[in-house]
DNA sequence: GCTTGGCACTCGCGGGAATCGAGTGCCAGG
DNA sequence: CCTGGCACTCGATTCCCGCGAGTGCCAAGC
C-alpha cells in the first residue's frame, strides 16, 4: 500500500519538477495532485524515497528533486509513453514526405525532432555498413578520366574521380560497368567489397604496384577507388545537429550544463558513442545523467533510438537536461524514427 | 596633432577592451601604452571622443568602452590586418588539402575557421547560380527508370530519379545523353536551363501535359527534372555552422547575446542575409552591432567575405561579439577564403 | 593653447547584517 | 499508519555602508 503511494509520490515529484523547474515541497504536492493524504504523510514518504536514493534535497530546507536513479525508475516503471496525437502524426508525415533526397530527409528530421521536443536534436546518417549497393555507374568524362558514382540502397550517393594511366574504349567501359554491377549490385557493402576485389585481384596490393611504376589496369584502378569509397568511414561518422537554440531555455547553469553540451555537440565521436548505445533493440533508449562514461554531461540525458530496417541502420535522438519531459520526448523520438524508417524503405 | 593622438587613444582603448573585457580608464591606458602624456590629457581626449560618439561609459564613474561607431572607425582606419604567420598558413593549407569532396571542403572550412578565430563560423555552400555544368549523366537503372546525375564545376553533385512512361532503348539513351551534354556542358546554370528547354520545348508546360494524361516524351521528362534540379533553390540555401561551443566564452550576457545568436543561427534565412552582404567586392566585410536590420543581434558582429572565382560563388565568415579581435579575425577569414577558393579552382 | 597636477565628486561593487519564508523533521494524539 | 502542530534550518532577498576606480573641472605651468 504505502509502496504504491510512494511510487505515485515519486511520479508526481518528477512531473511537477519538470513542469516548474523548482524543487517541489510536500505542501504543493498535495495541492496539485489527488493524493488524499496530508503533507506530513508525504514528507514521510519523501524521506523514505530519499533514503533509497530516488530523491535529493539541494538544501536542508528546500523541496525535493529527483536523482538520476529517480528519473530512471520513472522512465522504466512509472511513465506511459504518451501516444502522439493524430494532428502531430499528420504534421510529422507531411513534413517528412516533402523530402527530395537523403540529405533532405536527414535535415528535415533533425529540424522536426528539435521542434517537437524543444531540445537539441541529433540525427546520424545511415551507416554505410548496413546498406546495400543499388547501382554503380562509370562515366567517361574524357577517355582517361572516369567518374564513379556509387548509389546505395539508403539513397546515399558517393562519387569519385579516377585518372587512368591508359585510355579506355567505350566497349571496354561498358563491359567493365556490367561486370562490376553484376558483382556488386544488391550486395551488402562488405560483400560488395569482397566481390569487387575478387574481380581485380591486382588491386589488393596497389601500393607495391604503384611504387613499381607499373601501369595500373583500368579495372584495378576503378575497383581500388570503389573499395576506398565504400570503406570510407568518414562518411559513416556524419551527424547532423539541430535546435541548439533550445539550449537557451536552460536558463540557469550555463557553465555546468550548456558549455559541456556545446562542446560535446562539436565532438562527433562523443555524439556517435552516445547515439551508438541506442542502435540495438527496437526500443527507445534513455541515458540519464551520469549513466555512461561522460562526467561532463552529468546533467544531461540522451533519448535515442535506431531507425531503418531492423532499426539497425543508424540512430537519431535528442539531448537535453535530465529534467525533461521523458514521456513526450520518447514518444516524439519514436514517432520520427518510425516515419524516417518508412520513408527510407519506400524510396 | 591632438587629432592624431585621439585616434591613437581610440585604438588603444579598443585593443585594451578586447583584451581585458573591462572598461578601460585613463590611468591604465597610459600605463600600458607609450602615449607620453598624462592621464588628465587622455581624459580630455576621451571626453572629446565620447562627444563624437566613438566611446561610451557604462556608468558615470567607470572607464570607457568603444561604441559600434568606435569599432567601425577602428576597423576602417586604425587596424592593420595582421598577416597570418607562416605556421598558421601551413596549418590552413594542410588542413584543407586533405579534403576529398565538396562536402568535406565545406565542413573542414567551418571547423578551421571556428578554431582559428575561436568564434562561431558559418560557411555557405557554393551557389548554384554561379557555377557551370561540368557533366550530365543519364543512367538507366531499368529501361523505364533513369537516374540523372548533374555534376557542377564546384564539385557539387545532384541526382534525381525519373520514371518514364515508356521504355527507352540504349541507343536512344546515348543519343539523348549526348544531345543534353552538348547543350549544357560548360554553361552557366541559367544558360544551361535555357538551352535545355530549347531542346525539348514541350517541357515548358509540364502541368497541362500531365493533366491531359498525355504520354510525356522521355526527353521532355528528363529535361523537366534537370531544370527542376538546377532551379532548386533549397540547395542554394545550404549553410554549415560550426564552433558553437565558442559561445560558451561569452560568459556574461547570456540572454542578450547568446540566445538571439543561437536563434539566428538556426534561421538560415537570417544567416544568408548576413553573409549575403559580403558577397560583393573582394574584401572582407565587417558588420558591427546594430549596423543592419537585426536589432536582436545588436551586440554581435559579422566578419565575412566571398570566396570562389571573383569571390562571387558564395560567402563564409564568422559571427562573434562586437568586442572581438578584428584584425586577427579578418586575417583568418581572408586567409581561409583564399585557400578555399584555390582548392575549388584546382579540383 | 595645449598639458598637467590637484581635488572634489560619483557611483558601482562587495561584504555583512537583518529579515523572510518555504520546507523540513519530529512528536504526540487519533 | 496517518495527521496536525511546532520548533528549526537555511537559502534567498533586501538593505546598508565603505571602498576605490575613475571622472570632470580648474588653475597653474610649459
Amino acid at each position: 500500500m504505502q509502496e504504491e503511494r510512494r511510487l505515485a509520490v515519486l511520479r508526481a515529484i518528477v512531473e511537477d519538477y519538470v513542469a516548474t523547474e523548482e524543487p517541489v515541497g510536500s505542501k504543493s504536492l498535495v495541492e496539485r495532485h489527488q493524493l488524499n493524504v496530508s503533507p506530513a504523510t508525504i514528507r514521510n514518504d519523501m524521506a523514505a524515497l530519499e533514503e533509497e536514493g530516488y530523491l535529493h534535497q539541494p538544501h536542508t530546507s528546500a523541496g525535493r528533486v529527483p536523482t538520476d536513479k529517480g528519473y530512471r525508475l520513472f522512465v522504466d516503471r512509472l511513465s506511459t509513453v504518451r501516444p502522439m496525437s493524430s494532428a502531430e502524426r499528420r504534421a510529422i508525415s507531411s513534413f517528412l514526405d516533402g523530402a527530395v533526397d537523403l540529405d533532405d530527409v536527414v535535415h528535415r528530421s533533425v529540424r522536426l525532432l528539435s521542434q517537437l521536443t524543444r531540445q537539441v536534436a541529433v540525427v546520424q546518417y545511415p551507416t554505410l555498413s548496413r546498406s546495400t549497393v543499388r547501382h554503380i555507374e562509370l562515366v567517361a568524362l574524357t577517355p582517361s578520366r572516369l567518374l564513379l558514382v556509387l548509389i546505395l540502397s539508403t539513397g546515399r550517393v558517393e562519387q569519385r574521380l579516377v585518372e587512368l594511366d591508359t585510355e579506355l574504349a567505350d566497349d571496354d567501359l561498358a563491359a567493365l560497368r556490367s561486370r562490376i554491377n553484376l558483382a556488386a549490385t544488391g550486395e551488402l557493402i562488405a560483400d560488395a567489397v569482397a566481390a569487387l576485389q575478387a574481380l581485380a585481384p591486382r588491386a589488393a596490393e596497389p601500393a607495391s604496384e604503384q611504387e613499381a611504376g607499373a601501369v595500373l589496369d583500368p579495372a584495378a584502378a576503378v575497383v581500388e577507388t570503389l573499395v576506398e569509397a565504400m570503406s570510407d568511414h568518414r562518411s559513416d561518422e556524419r551527424i547532423v545537429v539541430g535546435g541548439t537554440a533550445n539550449l537557451a531555455r536552460y536558463g540557469d547553469s550555463f557553465d555546468t550544463a550548456v558549455r559541456p553540451l556545446l562542446e560535446a555537440l562539436e565532438e562527433q565521436v562523443v555524439l556517435l558513442k552516445l547515439l551508438g548505445e541506442a542502435t540495438s533493440g527496437g526500443a527507445v533508449t534513455v541515458r540519464i545523467g551520469t549513466e555512461g562514461p561522460y562526467e561532463e554531461l552529468s546533467s544531461t540525458s540522451v533519448v535515442a533510438t535506431g531507425y531503418g530496417p531492423g532499426d539497425a541502420l543508424a540512430s537519431l535522438g535528442i539531448v537535453g537536461p535530465t529534467r525533461m519531459d521523458y514521456p513526450g520526448t520518447m514518444a516524439a523520438v519514436r514517432a520520427v524514427a518510425r516515419y524516417v524508417s518508412r520513408i527510407l524503405d519506400e524510396s
